[in-house]
DNA sequence: AATGAATGAGAATTCATTCAT
DNA sequence: CATGAATGAATTCTCATTCAT
C-alpha cells in the first residue's frame, strides 16, 4: 500500500551511496582529495573498489556530488533564529554557531573544498557561490540586528570582513593554528558600524 | 679574485640549488604539492633527476627548504615605515601593502604552505608561527598608529581579525573569489577600536 | 490468429536478440571486438546488461551467432544472374557487385569476422568456409562465361586470384587504402585466361 | 680511442629497447595490439613494467616505433635483383620472395599493423604509405621485366592485382586460411598484359 | 524473463626514489 | 658531483560476468 516514493535505487543501493559518500568526507578531510587514493575510500565504506567506480564512474564526481548533495550554497535556511535585535556583536556569534562551520561534516566539506578549489574548476565556483551567500546572509543578518539602518557600503564591508574571519576560522582549525576569535570581531565590527554612522 | 667566503658550495652547486627551489615554487603554487612530480620539478629546473636527489633526498625535503630559505616567519623588517600616525585604518592598509601577500613569491609560497599545513606537521608549525607573528606586527602597527592607547584584548581582537582578512584575501585570490576588501576591514576596525575605548 | 509458429521464443525475445545482435555489428565493425564493451552493446541495443548476458552467455557468443546467423558461408544463392556468357572480366565484376562485399553489414561483418579470426579458432574456421565458397562461385562463375572450357589449373588460379582481389579491396576499404581495382584485375585475368588456352 | 659512434644510450639502454620492441612485436603479431597487456609485453622482455613505460610513454607509443624504426615505408632497395628479363611470371614471383612479406617479422609487423589500422588513425596512414610503396615497386618490376612497354592503366592495374594478392595471402596465413597462390596470379597476370597488348 | 547492482581481477600509467657509472 | 636508466608499489579506472530479486 505504501508507494514506491521518488527512488529508482534499491535501499542497498542507495546505503551504498551514502556510505561511500561518507567514506570520501571523511577522508578527503583528513587527507585531502589528491592524497585519498579511491581504493582507501572503498575500503573505508566496505565496498570493492569497482562499485565505487559503477556509482561514481570518476574520482573528481566523488567531489561533485559532494558538494552538490551535501554542501548547499545557501548556508542558511532562515535568519530570523539568529538575530538578537539591537545587538549586532550577539547577532553575528548566533549566526557562526548556527553557521556550524566549525563542527561536524559541514567543516570537514568546507575544508577540502577549499583546498581543491583552485585545481579544479568546478569545485572553486562552488566555493565562489558559498563565499556570496554567505556575505549574504550576514548582510541580512546586520540589517535585522541593527537598530539603525546600515549603510550600504559599511554593511557590506562588515559582512565580507566577518565571513572572512569565519571562513580563515575554519580553515586554520584544521592544523591547530586557530587563534582568531569570532567574538573579538563581532564586537569591532558592531563597534566600527555604530561609528561609521555616528561619524556621518 | 678568491672566490667567494660566504659560500662552502660552489658558485654552480648554488646556482643548481636555487632553480631547482625556483622551479619547486612555481609548479607547487600552480598545480599543489601532492600534484607536482619531482620529474617535473627537475625539468623545469633543467637539471637531471638525480640532481634533484642529491640535493634534496626526498620531495617534502623541497618544501622544507622553501620554507626555511624563502618565508620568513617573521614577516616585517621594522613596523615604522607603514604607520600614519593617528590613522588606524590608513596604517593597516599600508601594512597590507607591505606585507605583500598580494604578489609575487611570498603569496605563492604561503598558499602552498597552507595547502599543505594539515598534511605535513611541520609545515602546519610554520604556518602558525607566520600567523602569530602577523598578529604581532599588527598589534605594533595598531599601537603606534593610535593616538590613544589600546585596551590589551581589543587590540588583539582587531589584529587577528585584520589577519584573518589578509590571510583569507590571499587564500581567496587563488581560485578568483577575492572578494574581500582590505580598506572597508581597515576602515571598521579602526572605528570599533576607538568605540570600544570610548565605551569603557 | 495463432502465434507464428516458426518461433519459439516470443516476440519480444526475438526482437531483444535482433537489437543486441545489430548493436554487437555496427559495434565490432567500428572498433573492434576486443574493444567493445560489452556494456556498450548493451546501451546501444537499449537492453539492460543482464538481459544482454541471459541471451549471449559470453561476450564470444555474440560473435559466435554473428556469424551463424548473418554470414552464411555459401555467399550466393545462384550464380546465373551475373554471368554474362563469352565476357569472362564482365561476370566477374558483377560477381562483385552481387556479393554486395563493398557496402552494408555483409562487409561489415566480414571486417569483423577477418580481424578476430587469429584470435578465436572458431572465428577463423568459418573465414576459412568463406573464402572456399567465395573461390567456388568464382570458378562456377568463369566456368559459365567462358566460351571455351577453361583448365583446371588456370581456373582455380584466377578465381583464387579475384578472390584475393575482393576480400583486399573490401579489407583496405575500412581505412581508405582502396587503391585496388576490380574491373583491372577482371580484364587481365580474362586474358589471362586465353592466353593460357591458346599457349597449350 | 674510438669514437662513441652516434649513440647517446648506454648499450644497456638500447639493449633494453630493443628487447622490449622484440617482445612487444611477437606478442603483437600473436595476439593483437588491444589483446596484448603491456604487462605481457615487460615480461616476455625480462624488464619491469616501469621502465617498459621510460622507453616508451604510452602503449601505443610501441606500436609507433615499431613502425617507424622497423617497417619501412619503402619496401625494396633495389629493384634489379628480382627482374627476369623477357619473363614477368617468374618476377612477380622472384619479387614477393624478395618481400618476404610471409616470413619472419616483416610479416608479424604487418599483420599487426593491418589489424590496427582503422582503430589508429597514424597506423593507418602507415599502411596506406606501404600498399602505395609495394604498388610502385611492383610497376617497376613489370616494366623492367617486360620486352615490349607496358600501358600505363594495365601496368597499375597488374602491379594492384598483385599487390592485393600479396598482401591477402598474407593476411590470411595468420589464420591458416592461406589458399591463394602466388605463382598462378603471377602467370596470369603476365599472360593479361600481353593479351591486352595484342589486343591493341 | 528481466534488472541493474555487485564483484574482483587486471589494465595502463605514474612516480618517488635508488644506483651504477 | 652528475647522470639518467632502473624499480616496483600504488593509482585510477575498465569490464566480463554473476546473482538476488
Amino acid at each position: 500500500m505504501t508507494p514506491p516514493l521518488t527512488r529508482r535505487r534499491t535501499p542497498d543501493s542507495a546505503d551504498v551511496r551514502r556510505r561511500i559518500l561518507d567514506a570520501a568526507t571523511a577522508l578527503f578531510a583528513r587527507d585531502g582529495f589528491d592524497a585519498t587514493a579511491t581504493s582507501a575510500v572503498a575500503r573505508a565504506a566496505g565496498v570493492p573498489k569497482g562499485l565505487l567506480f559503477y556509482h561514481f564512474p570518476t574520482k573528481i564526481d566523488l567531489l561533485r556530488n559532494l558538494l552538490a548533495e551535501r554542501l548547499p550554497a545557501s548556508p542558511l535556511c532562515g535568519v530570523a533564529s539568529v538575530v538578537v535585535p539591537g545587538d549586532i556583536a550577539a547577532s553575528l556569534v548566533a549566526l557562526h554557531a548556527e553557521l556550524g562551520l566549525d563542527q561536524h561534516q559541514s567543516l570537514v566539506l568546507r575544508i577540502v573544498v577549499f583546498r581543491e578549489a583552485q585545481t579544479h574548476p568546478e569545485v572553486g565556483e562552488h566555493v565562489r557561490r558559498l563565499r556570496a551567500g554567505l556575505v549574504a546572509v550576514t548582510e541580512e543578518v546586520l540589517d535585522a540586528a541593527s537598530v539603525r539602518p546600515l549603510g550600504p557600503e559599511d554593511r557590506r564591508s562588515a559582512a565580507r570582513t566577518f565571513v572572512a574571519v569565519v571562513l580563515d576560522h575554519a580553515n586554520a582549525e584544521r592544523f591547530g593554528g586557530a587563534e582568531s576569535d569570532i567574538e573579538g570581531a563581532a564586537r569591532l565590527l558592531a563597534g566600527g558600524l555604530y561609528a561609521g554612522q555616528r561619524a556621518r
